[in-house]
DNA sequence: AAAAAATGCAACTCAATGGTTGCTCGTTAC
DNA sequence: GTAACGAGCAACCATTGAGTTGCATTTTTT
């Protein structure tokens, strides 16, 4: 047992479900729409959809991909449904491409060490 | 001429033409080949596709889609084609987010700063 | 030269996605 | 109370995407 393994695998363990955050930023509509509610705090369905050129329903559907994979939340008030942006799930994407680039770099210095001997 | 607009306004300028790339990202099977890629060095199809539970020719989509998003290069070298991590549009993703959470503090600071006023 | 290895190409299936339209439902506003 | 506004629901369509199978092509290897 415990086979010892000090090296941390490739096997991005790390990486396991952020594959759908990605998904989720992974289109230029839904892109913009984070980008405003960053910015402008919580909005709209409304007022969310002036300014595009796509229907209400389109943005809703756009809304609740982000919600899916926990990049907004919703809050109903009144009549009208408020969205705002939700910065954790962003944080978790951003730190796996970190770590990404960190076993990169590890990978090219192993290998400069290995010409080098 | 020359509009003066200090505030950067939320149109994601910066963000656009990122979308591909976390489009591409947003994919286990991909997510894990990036991460084999980048621990492992230049790799052949043959060997990313064993250890998976999917075909040959499934692995070589996935690379061609990655390759389109500026992920990853081929060299072909003998019989075989090998794939090599690119660190350049991960490294402007990770920019991306990094502008997104700052923007949303931004926000934030201002939102406070209207409250205690 | 022939077998084997590594890959390329093309057609096909099936499910998911982005988008639409039409209608209904709850909540303000007049 | 009745319009008007904001949103929800459902069906539908077209396109993309992930995956497969089958066969052809190129480079080794023997």
């Amino acid at each position: 047992m415990s086979p010892r393994r000090k090296s941390l695998r490739p096997d991005s363990r790390a990486l396991r479900g952020t594959a759908p955050v990605f998904a989720a930023l992974g289109d230029e509509t839904r892109l913009r729409l984070i980008a405003v509610l960053c910015a402008g705090g919580a909005m709209s369905i409304a007022q969310l959809t002036s300014g595009t050129d796509i229907t209400r329903q389109a943005v809703t559907k756009h809304l609740h991909v982000l919600a899916d994979a926990g990049l907004v939340h919703d809050v109903k008030v009144g009549r009208e449904r408020l969205w705002e942006f939700e910065p954790t799930q962003l944080e978790e994407a951003r730190r796996s491409l970190e770590l990404i680039t960190q076993q990169w770099d590890h990978a090219l210095m192993k290998l400069k060490l290995a010409v080098e001997r």
